[in-house]
DNA sequence: TTAGGGTTAG
């Protein structure tokens, strides 16, 4: 931008400095992206709203959102009114945080300031409702939605679902799913899943399998969510050979391979049942099928290793997780932390924090 | 040429 206009005489507009604005944002800095702000007020270019929203979406990006809603509230009093895309962005960024009564005031908000909502600001604040539980309030902003004549896509219907599903009003899932029919709107696997979820949550497989018939017949086929939910259902009611069988199945008939997650919860089954070696065969698996572990894969391995002492696994493993760059979270360093002190290990875990092998079996 | 992407498993 200064080469523009300095050698050739031309000066950014509004788009100049709105890409510029966004890139400064996203990757590298708000401050700097809110110091060009200020210096299209000083060359006399005048900010738009997409300036105004790429400023908001930045700040809620970086977990400032309460200084999103000071910035947007002190623009508001200027030139810089609010649209659609700003509601949402900010609706959105407080249902993240469970501010949900932030959420609904903002909506409300954007009413009474003569913003029309478009159906994206309807299908957030529904999201989010959902998400809190707060199945009440979706109901009533899906009726709203509907009044003033948009319509529930996919995605806000599968909210619903799901919501319904976790407050254990089943009969109100159901409504929802003939509704969706009704309106020409198919139920797609996720859909499914959620009922599936809900019945293996109630241990009721039965039911959960007879969903997921219900799912192939009307042509989806099951997903990596629904066989997660089926293993993990079937580990807490430890039938793992109905586990290990599905486990199975992914990978010949569904070809649908286990991915990590799937793995995970494998691990953390055999784990809590002590069978720390069959645990130890699953990661030696992952690895030969290409599957990643990732630190919560870890943590697993590492609690089960703590319940039973076994050290040099654990070393082992803390080698694997710095050969392949895998970070270790606050989980990780609670279990080591308090597990390598208790033995005299901590030097081990000094190492390990910083980024150096363990196990090259110290004298 | 510039802005918002929301639903599923551990």
């Amino acid at each position: 931008m200064d080469r523009m206009r300095s050698m050739k005489g031309l000066a950014p507009n509004v788009f100049t400095y709105n890409c510029l604005i966004d890139g400064f944002c996203n990757c590298v800095d708000i401050e700097i992206g809110k110091e060009l702000f200020d210096q299209m007020n000083e060359v006399g270019v005048s900010p738009n709203v997409i300036t105004l929203n790429i400023l908001v979406d930045g700040m809620c990006r970086h977990g400032r959102i309460n200084g999103a809603l000071n910035f947007f509230s002190g623009m508001q009093g200027n030139r810089l009114k609010g649209n659609a895309v700003t509601y949402t962005t900010l609706i959105t960024a407080y249902c993240d945080i469970d501010h949900i009564v932030k959420a609904v005031d903002l909506f409300d908000q954007m009413l009474a300031s003569g913003c029309s909502p478009d159906a994206s600001v309807y299908h957030r604040l529904i999201s989010g409702l959902c998400k809190a539980g707060r199945m009440d309030a979706a109901s009533n902003v899906l009726s709203k939605l509907k009044k003033v004549g948009f319509r529930p896509d996919i995605v806000c219907y599968n909210s619903l679902v799901r919501g319904f599903c976790k407050k254990n009003m089943v009969d109100k899932a159901y409504d929802i799913i003939k509704e969706m029919e009704e309106a020409g709107v198919k139920p797609n696997s996720v859909s499914y899943n959620s009922l599936i979820a809900y019945f293996c949550q109630n241990g009721n497989f039965g039911l959960a399998r007879e969903a997921m018939e219900w799912m192939i017949n009307e042509g989806h086929v099951p997903t990596i969510a629904t066989y997660g939910d089926l293993i993990h259902a079937y580990c807490s009611n430890e039938n793992i050979k109905e586990a290990m069988k599905l486990f199975n199945d992914m990978s010949s008939t569904s070809k649908i391979p286990p991915n990590t997650i799937t793995y995970n919860i494998r691990i953390e089954s055999l784990c809590n049942n002590n069978d720390i070696n069959g645990a130890l065969f699953l990661v030696d698996d992952m690895k030969a099928k290409g599957v990643k572990p990732y630190s919560d894969t870890y943590n697993a391995m590492f609690k089960g290793l703590k319940e039973n002492n076994l050290l040099e696994d654990a070393f082992r493993l803390m080698d694997a997780m710095i050969e392949h760059a895998c970070k270790p979270d606050y989980i990780t360093m609670e279990i080591l932390t308090g597990w390598l002190s208790t033995v005299g290990e901590s030097g081990k875990l000094t190492s390990f924090i910083q980024g150096y092998k363990v196990s090259p079996l110290s004298e």
